[in-house]
DNA sequence: AGCACGCCGACT
DNA sequence: GTCGGCGTGCTC
């Protein structure tokens, strides 16, 4: 049988334009190998390039003139790489995320895996050279010619850029049209699998003979290899080297006389997951947990494709609750997804999965390299293993038959992407376990206000555990009025009574974690003369002051000048370091405690690969007495002998501009607070603050989770804010202000006026609230509406017919649906 | 997106 | 009269 098949491609280039199907002829020693959601090369466009596409279908009818259908070159991997469910998966999120398919499938695979090709020019060797004739062209074609012809090879396009500038392009298209220079499209393939050496025995009578023979001869190294081989069949050559403390020629020898056989196989990694080591303990449940997990269980066996939200207290336990669903889980053959915020940061929680569940569990995070997330996705995808941890990208790890979502600290932002498409992870997670029959379980001590107004209307279902495991009651909560500091002369970073506690803490050789979330040194600088405040160049954003070097940063491009000593705008020499930072605290610990260990964690301090582990594990084993640190030291840890935790600002996120920042300031006051009294000590908190009126902290003291989300919900009711209504975000990007404002107010008039019938209310447009980043500005504007459906589709229709009309250039236009984070 | 081709102004 | 700028349109 030999008729024409034809596979549907979607191209791996991310622009509207192209996100749709192409056909191309499947060879026919290809059409037996050929199937849904492979990877294949394939040409494309007039220049022919090579380019990666993904299999979507393969059909034996097409629409177009066969004539301009090209043929497929070849398939990439040795298997599909997109499941049938990846694939499903990937179009309801080009849908509701509305961004290309093949912006879905980058997001849904591991990267790095990308095959991209390189132009290469060479001489076309069909001329011939004596007809070769450059006295047409120009000095600069004359020297290009010489170039490639003196190298004797192809050369990439690149190089000859370097080489030749930017008139080039121009040179090269003369000179191909002549005949005289081609082109070619060379795919650059990838291989991110490690490859070690295994030396092995080769069977055989020889073997014993050259075994005497060494001993008899005194080569101890080669006979250490034999005897080492007949105990253990085969062993990696680097390990064996190491050892037996054998060299290279040994081993060559031995291959020589063949008895040995040395043969490259492929491994995956196992990488670090560094953090302090932990003792396994299997706990007995409490009443509680016992109750939660019988509840569980039963959802698990009855109502397939649910949602829990498990609200539980800081220290209540809710790991062995994950890890008792899990065992259960197992039993039936199915796989699991824990989903943590970000694992380099607290190695904890998946050392207790690693040591219950041994290596059926995988991990991934951000420290890894590429080809290390790569092998754990490999291990996921091949069934080597049953659970894998790891951040929001997580969620697409390529189980076959997923049985559970883990969401650990559901509230955290992390878990919604930043990039296109801007998912979050809890609508990934609900729509595969729908897909898969799963349940998601959703864990926070403050679930966000959406997820737990879901649980309240009946839309997931909710349990709690109201109790910390341990026998210790939650910490003791001080709200520090900062403003009587201030009254009664203190106007040090702490207040009188953070500061007593501190020292007695030190005292009693117990630890504390003093809390600010704002890196470096001073926050602002300013000229106390004239009042000129040092911002970046390239955002609209002022200067942190960094103490080492006494540079400048900007937090957000990352620019570094040094600090001036005069005002650049009126040249005195007043300039001031105001606001304070880690950096800062730090000193000021070190100048008032000299005698105490203080250890700084934000992200001055944890760059590179294992720069937090060396922090934690340090702490953890005490060798510091305080920590000072940014969010990261608020999340998850669990330091038994840290009984007191200082927040020093409280107020520093309660008045940003994000009707979400009361919730946000509630959450990390909580999560701080329950670092403290997680051992046999109780604990003790101070939050020092200007507003100790404010219902976030008041009800943060309290650690009274309902009562802050009855005040919240009110205040969002109110106003109009998300759960009762939902957000539709554009911002407008680009480096000609005019052009990005023109376009906004365009864009918005034309929003405003599309509706009929259903009223969308559009807000702005106005400067985004950091109105420039890199030198490019920043425009924003919402829509509003309760339906999700009919916002969503309202704002592509609009948008898109927006674009249609109009050719926008410059200006970038990014959209979110319900933005977690006002930019 | 990324490439090729086309149409127009600033030069020999 | 050509070179080299960018605008325009297409991609199985």
């Amino acid at each position: 049988m030999n008729y024409e098949l034809y596979a549907e491609v979607i191209i791996d280039i991310a622009h509207e334009k192209v996100d749709r199907i192409f056909h191309y002829r499947i060879p026919t020693p290809l059409q037996l190998l050929l199937q849904v959601g492979m990877r294949v090369l394939v040409p494309f466009g007039r220049s022919n390039k090579k380019i990666e596409g993904y299999v979507l279908g393969i059909t034996d009818k097409i629409e177009i003139a066969s004539t301009k259908v090209k043929e497929i070159l070849q398939i990439i991997d040795d298997s599909p790489i997109l499941s049938e469910e990846m694939i499903t998966l990937s179009k309801w999120m080009r849908d509701v995320y509305q961004c290309t398919l093949i912006e879905c499938f980058h997001c849904v695979l591991p990267t790095g895996i990308q095959v991209r090709s390189q132009w290469i020019i060479e001489i076309n060797s069909k001329t011939i050279s004596s007809k070769i004739d450059l006295s047409s062209h120009s000095p600069l074609a004359q020297s290009v010619y010489e170039y490639i012809k003196k190298e004797g090879h192809g050369v990439p396009l690149k190089e000859l850029e370097d080489r030749f500038g930017n008139q080039l392009v121009q040179v090269l298209y003369s000179l191909r049209r002549d005949k005289i220079l081609i082109q070619r499209s060379v795919p650059q393939f990838k291989n991110l699998s490690k490859k070690i050496k295994m030396v092995s025995l080769i069977s055989g009578s020889k073997m014993e003979q050259v075994y005497e023979d060494c001993r008899k001869k005194n080569y101890h190294a080669q006979v250490r290899i034999l005897e080492f081989l007949l105990r253990n069949q085969q062993a990696p050559l680097l390990d064996m080297k190491q050892l037996l403390q054998v060299t290279d020629s040994s081993f060559r020898s031995l291959q020589q006389k063949g008895v040995l056989a040395i043969e490259e196989i492929e491994v995956k990694r196992n990488p670090d997951l560094g953090g302090p080591a932990i003792k396994d303990e299997f706990f007995t449940p409490t009443q509680e947990q016992k109750n939660v997990l019988q509840y569980i269980k039963k959802e698990m066996q009855t109502s397939m494709g649910q949602t829990i939200l498990l609200h539980g207290v800081t220290g209540s336990g809710k790991t062995e609750v994950y890890l008792q669903v899990i065992q259960e889980l197992l039993k039936e053959g199915k796989q699991a997804i824990v989903l943590v915020p970000e694992i380099s940061l607290t190695p904890q929680i998946t050392q207790c999965f690693i040591q219950r569940f041994g290596n059926q569990v995988a991990f991934t995070h951000s420290k890894l390299s590429i080809g290390e997330r790569y092998d754990q996705w490999r291990k996921a995808k091949e069934g080597e293993v049953s659970i894998m941890v790891g951040p929001r990208s997580a969620i697409f790890t390529p189980f076959s038959s997923l049985g559970l979502v883990i969401i650990d600290e559901e509230h955290e932002t992390t878990y919604k992407s930043d990039t296109t498409p801007k998912y979050h992870a809890r609508e990934i997670a609900m729509k595969r376990c729908e897909l898969s029959n799963g349940i998601v379980i959703l864990g926070s001590a403050t679930p966000s206000l959406e997820s737990y107004f879901l649980a309240q209307k009946g839309v997931y279902h909710l349990t709690k555990m109201d109790h910390r495991a341990t026998q210790h009651s939650l910490p003791q909560v001080y709200v520090v009025d900062m403003r009587k500091e201030l009254v009664n002369g203190n106007r040090s970073m702490f207040s009188k009574d953070l500061y007593e506690a501190l020292e007695s803490n030190l005292e009693r050789k117990e630890q504390t974690i003093l809390f600010l979330n704002r890196r470096g040194h001073s926050t602002f600088v300013s000229c106390r003369s004239c009042g000129f405040v040092l911002k970046c160049s390239r955002c609209n954003i002022s200067y942190t002051y960094h103490s080492p070097y006494a540079s400048l940063r900007c937090h957000y491009c990352g620019e570094q000048t040094k600090s001036p000593r005069i005002c650049p705008a009126c040249s005195s020499s007043y300039i001031r370091f105001f606001g304070v930072g880690t950096q800062k605290v730090e000193e000021e610990v070190n100048a008032l405690l000299p005698q105490a260990r203080t250890l700084r964690m934000d992200l001055d301090t944890t760059s590179g690969k294992h720069g937090h582990t060396r922090i934690l594990e340090q702490f953890y084993n005490q060798k510091a007495d305080i920590l000072i640190g940014t969010q990261m030291v608020a999340k998850g840890h669990d330091f038994p002998n840290v009984t007191l935790v200082g927040v020093l600002a409280a107020d520093a996120m309660l008045y940003m501009e994000d009707f979400r920042s009361s919730e946000r300031s509630f959450q990390l006051l909580t999560q701080v607070a329950g670092r403290a009294g997680r051992g046999d000590q109780k604990g003790r908190v101070y939050i020092q603050t200007y507003t100790p009126e404010h219902y976030s902290i008041q009800t943060a003291q309290k650690q009274d989770y309902e009562a802050f989300y009855k005040h919240e919900l009110l205040y969002r009711k109110e106003m109009q804010y998300p759960p009762y209504t939902h957000l539709y975000s554009i911002l407008l990007v680009g480096s000609k202000e005019k052009k990005v404002i023109r376009t906004s107010f365009f864009l918005a008039d034309f929003l405003k006026s599309g509706y009929q019938g259903e009223i969308f209310q559009v807000i702005g447009p106005s400067p985004a609230s950091i109105s420039k980043i890199n030198n490019e500005y920043r425009w924003r504007i919402m829509i509003k509406h309760p339906d999700q459906t009919l916002l969503q589709q309202y704002a592509y229709n609009r948008i898109t017919h927006f674009l249609q009309k109009n050719n926008i250039l410059d200006v970038q236009i990014y959209r979110d649906m319900n933005p977690l984070v006002m930019y």
